[in-house]
DNA sequence: TAGATTGTTAATCGATTAACAATC
DNA sequence: TAGATTGTTAATCGATTAACAATC
């Protein structure tokens, strides 16, 4: 028997993208031998107390008691195990500048089951370098070490101008999964997915919302 | 009369993130004296054709003309003008790390119309250096500096531990936008915006896929 | 018990997609 | 003209929220 879900609520992007918001809450706020319920959570988090208490009963492995709700310490491991986060998936990165070994050197991946091993860049005085403790290689060797190593994710953190190429060598070295963070639209084949970091689009969301604030502010009241 | 959407298409999250895409994809392929139809781009992204095109209608100020598409530059400029990239917003950042001083060193913010003036930190080996030409003063000084120069948004890639009392220092300096890529959930006055860059979030949804493409190699057909 | 909370079914809401007339 | 594309109204789909019985 396959560990599907139980009810027929989907695996949503939405349900993915709050269930780390739930997590990090309960490990900063929740006494692990305790008790926490979704109420609780969603007051915390403003979200709807029905929509936790869904999200919470698609990931939990022994539900909730009504009047007590939910064994704080054993929610926190379904949520991780749901997450993926006890499987380690080994990662590299295309693009050691500020960005690329920002990421390389982020210590909190461990945690979310991401284990980056190495760099990868084309510039000679970076070639050779280990950041963090992660060797830098030639750009060239990428396809090879992807292909030898059976590594499934890429990252990709080099200008924009040189994004599709790297892409394409990492799809040629059997790279599965993608996470791009060059603000291009990537071409990739069907069985490679792509996940792109847009951080020009949360920009825009942001400043949406101040310009929105502020107009309001001129308007008085 | 005030630029009001002409239509009742909302200004949805899901619009504001698909419109830097298109503007990438018009920035890099398309020809600015030429026309561009929304079939083609939605091809290119791999999008909804109707959907594109109620995107477009939204934000241009022409229209397009039957059978030929959207005039290219002016298109561009529509969409510019509507993400606000013409309008600079000033920022400072708080943490001045490997990502913040990525962050600080990135140049194509301005592109989208975010100025980040300066950095703060709390380690003496940072303060009074400069990064990117930016200097780094002292997180004592932000409350400060922020209400001297009256600055609207505030960047956090401080450590998570110190993340919520970043955000109320920037709060009492009058910020009123802050994009938090700390990994804790902030509590922030009713008139004050939040933007999480939610890196985990991203990850899961990359390896939720991953694992899911992983499960059906094994399987087989 | 009374009351808080869970889990689930039904209603609502909003975004996407389909259908189609208008236009160049 | 014929055909591609626009703009818009209607239908569908999926996610969120409301309602409520079950439970401790």
């Amino acid at each position: 028997m396959s560990n599907k879900t139980k009810s027929s609520y989907a695996i949503s992007k939405q349900l993915l993208n709050r269930l780390p918001l739930y997590l990090n809450y309960l490990k900063d706020f929740a006494d692990r031998e305790g008790y926490i319920s979704a109420p609780l959570i969603a007051n915390a988090m403003k979200l709807n107390e029905v929509q936790v208490r869904k999200d919470l009963a698609a990931v939990s492995s022994s539900g909730g008691k009504p009047k007590t709700g939910f064994a704080a310490g054993q929610l926190i491991r379904d949520i991780e195990k749901f997450l993926g986060y006890d499987n380690v998936n080994e990662a590299v990165i295309a693009g050691t500048g500020h960005l690329g070994s920002a990421l390389l050197s982020y210590k909190g991946f461990d945690e979310y089951g991401l284990k980056i091993l190495m760099g990868f860049d084309l510039k000679d005085e970076l070639v050779g370098t280990s950041i963090a403790g992660k060797q830098v290689l030639h750009i060239d060797k990428l396809e090879d070490v992807c292909k030898r190593l059976k590594i499934h994710i890429g990252i990709i953190t080099v200008p924009a101008s040189f994004a599709q190429e790297v892409c394409d060598r990492m799809v040629a070295g059997g790279i599965l999964a993608v996470w791009n963070f060059a603000p291009v639209h990537l071409t990739v084949p069907d069985h490679v997915v792509i996940q792109n970091e847009n951080m020009a689009a949360s920009l825009v969301v942001l400043s949406k919302h101040l310009a929105e604030k502020l107009e309001k502010k001129e308007e008085g009241i």
